[in-house]
DNA sequence: GAGTTTGAAACT
DNA sequence: CAGTTTCAAACTC
């Protein structure tokens, strides 16, 4: 099955590639680990392929018949990702189709066996599929292995298959810093996300150039998994070990092979390469459709994944054909949609499983329903309900990138797979196919029916990051939800109940390659694709529009409900100003006579919507969507690395950031914040054209600046911290002071400090000033005695106060 | 806050 | 591709 058109799928890999990392892969590899793609002939859809060990995949899929293929196809390896797994806990969560929707935490300690099948030497964790398989829990959580194992299970006799099969676990953890999520779907294949262990430090989202941070973590989600998938990780077992290497550097390698008309397949191969020597592993994912994200990354940072359990149901409607993307530029970002058919077999009934990852401030959101699917879930709030599609999503990190998303609009085919590349933006694709009932129904977490009861994101809570995966049937969701949402897809964050709706519409016809998208580009449904569409979305632009508890995009007639995203993000919401609700990563721009619609725009060339800017005439929202891709066509056609990041990442790490295009400085020296190398923080290179540039290493004038800056900095801080601590003792002396008298308490009344008595404070004060003043004492010296007859007059003020308590107290008063 | 400087983007 | 113009941010006063 097709799920997206043949020409989008040759644009996608190449283009969401990091092509930096790429290098062709030996089907064998010196540790003995063997990657290979699958037959041409095969058309199974290999998610993601995970690989080593020190990365973290997050794969869903749902294969029906697949329990012997292995899911976890992709391997991306990167340094830094966006899903931070610090050591090796893993908490697995299954999801059974047969159960309950709701979540259970329950450690598993399966031991690994899989296809994918490694086994960590060190942390000797790893998740089988089978075993996950039987557990009857739809979600379990392992705290004490820090792994999350999404399972689903369609039948035990399905398991019984895949087991007799020699079905592996479709993720394998190595070092416990990987996180998995295997196809949810069919055949009771388990989703495993790895977790951090407890010992990491939470939150950790830490900026590019973070070399120095704890171990570089890879991470990867695949959500999605196809019945054909084979296995394409490379021999087990030996993965793991060499994962322990902190920094990895991958590097992929995408064959496209001829593109069939039904489903062109597309094989990715990424090395894994231990910058600190270790064995390099390799794997092959063959993706159907060609469309396979994937995100390399140098070294990057540890990036915590906390899973804490919230009631909040985020719960994604679909019934637009439109979606309004809007981009957020701060790195780290994950944002997975998936949008509902509203093409569906209305006998047939929906699932959703929704899932949320969020990394501080990432959040990953992955609902899933179908129309028709050959596994039936068994709940006891819904009916049989089938799960059909396989989602892959799979995440990578670069510190400093972002994430774009890709959001299939539409849904036709069942496998679909989400990566997110290294690249400034993450790339997530989802697909997701919902029966009717399911589309437009945002759910309140307020609201909550028993439905929604059933329904339960998981968030296991380790720190920032947090992960959530509620599974709700969409039926169910749309018992609950208090407003329907025409032709709208909503995502919700479960703890935040910020929601992004997108409009499912298919746009004018602009089809850029994907890598080059600015965020919210919304791509024209695929020809042959059915309704399936794809939208880019920048995971800044979930920030944008999650400011809006409700967000309504257009509806598939056209653009006019889509102005609200901009304009209800500067709304109050909640009673809470813009301001307050909003975050915002950047700064405004000022534009005047660009409309916001050329490169001169920050905004606009970050892939972001003008959001609270002071812009004038601004078309870049979502009210001038039209004039909007027309701009960006032009801007790609002019450039097509318009849109990327101008500062690529090292291929050793951060450190070798440089600009793509280097600067042309002629009069700054490149030490002013016009030279876009210094701005970067970055020095400039060999492609710089720049004159009289001082931005070098050994630069003096350099590193003056860079002392001062460092110098301001740290003073700026030092005062915060005065004033906060300084604050925070006034507010607590007052706490303390306040109720005494009447209380009867032992503290001082903080009443007696009345005006006459400052009044009398500052007169001595300024008495001693004089003084000093007189006998031409030095400022050091004046000082000190003003300082003591405060002293003094405290003293005195407390010692009266101290009186006049017990004297209160001996009357009774 | 107004005016100037600067360099990227856009244009020719 | 080079030169010029436009533009908005950075900077200065």
């Amino acid at each position: 099955m097709d799920v997206v058109s043949p020409e989008l799928n040759s644009l996608l890999p190449d283009e969401i590639m990091d092509t930096e990392a790429i290098e062709e892969i030996p089907q064998s590899q010196p540790d003995g680990t063997t990657a290979k793609p699958e037959s041409s002939g095969d058309t199974s859809v290999p998610m993601e392929t995970d690989t080593p060990a020190a990365s973290e995949n997050l794969s869903l899929s749902s294969d029906p018949s697949s329990t012997d293929h292995t899911q976890a196809l992709t391997t991306s390896i990167s340094t830094d990702s966006t899903f931070s797994i610090s050591s090796g806990s893993q908490l697995a969560v299954s999801i059974s189709s047969t159960s309950s929707p709701l979540l259970t935490l329950k450690p598993v300690m399966a031991t690994s066996t899989a296809t994918t099948k490694t086994t960590d030497s060190v942390t000797g964790t790893s998740v089988t599929t089978s075993g996950l398989q039987k557990l009857t829990a739809p979600f379990t959580i392992s705290a004490a292995n820090h792994q999350i194992i999404l399972n689903k299970v369609a039948s035990a006799q399905a398991s019984e298959a895949a087991k007799a099969a020699g079905t592996q676990p479709q993720i394998i953890k190595q070092e416990g810093q990987k996180l998995l999520v295997t196809a949810i779907g069919k055949s009771g294949q388990p989703i495993v996300l790895q977790l951090p262990h407890t010992g990491s430090k939470p939150g950790v989202s830490q900026a590019a150039g973070d070399a120095k941070s704890a171990a570089p973590q890879f991470k990867v989600v695949t959500i999605g998994g196809r019945s054909e998938l084979k296995p394409v990780v490379g021999g087990g077992g030996n993965q793991v070990t060499t994962l322990q290497a902190q920094q990895l550097k991958t590097v992929q390698i995408a064959k496209k092979t001829p593109t069939s008309s039904a489903a062109p397949i597309k094989f990715i191969i990424t090395k894994t390469v231990n910058s600190k020597g270790l064995s390099p592993q390799t794997s092959v994912s063959p993706v159907i459709a060609g469309r396979v994200l994937t995100q390399t990354s140098a070294v990057m940072p540890t990036r915590t994944i906390t899973l804490s359990e919230s009631h909040n149901t985020s719960i994604q409607s679909i019934a637009g054909k439109k979606i309004a993307i809007s981009p957020l530029k701060t790195p780290s970002k994950v944002t997975v949609v998936s949008v509902a058919s509203p093409t569906s077999n209305a006998s047939q009934k929906s699932v959703a499983l929704p899932v949320n990852v969020a990394l501080g401030q990432q959040i990953l959101t992955v609902q899933q329903s179908t129309s028709a699917s050959p596994v039936k879930v068994a709940t006891s709030q819904t009916t049989a309900q089938s799960i059909k599609p396989v989602q892959s999503v799979a995440v990578g990190g670069v510190g400093s990138s972002q994430f774009k998303t890709i959001i299939p609009l539409a849904t036709q085919p069942n496998v679909q797979q989400i990566q997110v590349p290294g690249s400034r933006f993450h790339y997530v694709r989802l697909v997701t196919a919902t029966t009717a009932s399911s589309t437009g129904q945002p759910s309140c977490p307020g609201p909550s029916t028993s439905s929604i009861q059933t329904a339960k994101p998981m968030v296991v809570g380790a720190g920032a990051v947090r992960m959530s995966v509620p599974i709700v049937p969409a039926q169910t969701i749309k018992q609950v939800a208090p407003k329907p949402l025409s032709s709208a897809a909503v995502v919700t964050t479960t703890q935040t109940q910020q929601r992004l709706i997108m409009p499912a519409t298919p746009l004018p016809q602009i089809q850029p390659n994907f890598a080059n998208l600015p965020p919210g580009t919304v791509l024209p449904l695929a020809p042959g694709g059915g309704n399936m569409g794809y939208a880019v979305v920048p995971a800044q632009y979930v920030t944008q529009i999650q400011q809006s508890p409700f967000v309504t995009l257009a509806s598939s007639s056209g653009f006019a409900a889509s102005t609200g995203v901009q304009t209800q993000a500067k709304l109050p919401l909640n009673g809470l100003s813009s301001a307050e609700t909003t975050s915002r990563p950047r700064k405004p721009c000022n534009c005047t006579k660009s409309q916001c619609l050329k490169l001169y725009c920050d905004c606009f060339a970050n892939g972001e919507f003008c959001n609270n800017c002071n812009c004038n005439n601004c078309f870049n929202n979502l009210e001038h969507e039209t004039e909007r891709l027309k701009a960006i066509k032009t801007c790609l056609d002019r450039n097509p690395e318009a849109f990327k990041p101008k500062i690529g990442k090292g291929k050793e790490g951060e450190s070798d950031r440089r600009h793509s295009k280097g600067c042309n400085c002629k009069r700054s020296g490149c030490l002013k914040n016009y030279c876009e190398c210094y701005e970067a923080k970055i020095m400039c290179s060999s492609i710089c054209k720049c004159i009289g540039c001082k931005n070098f290493e050994e630069s003096p004038e350099r590193k003056t600046l860079m002392h001062l800056a460092d110098a301001a900095e740290v003073r700026v801080q030092q005062q915060t911290a005065a004033k906060t601590k300084l604050s925070s003792q006034i507010s607590d002396l007052l706490m303390r002071t306040t109720p005494v008298i009447s209380s009867g308490g032992g503290r001082l009344p903080y009443t007696f400090v009345t005006k006459e008595v400052l009044e009398a404070t500052c007169e001595c004060l300024l008495e001693q000033a004089k003084k000093a003043e007189q006998t031409h004492q030095p400022q050091v010296e004046a000082e000190r005695m003003i300082l003591e007859e405060f002293g003094h007059c405290l003293m005195r003020i407390i010692s009266s106060a101290g009186k006049a308590k017990a004297d209160c107290a001996s009357i009774n008063c």
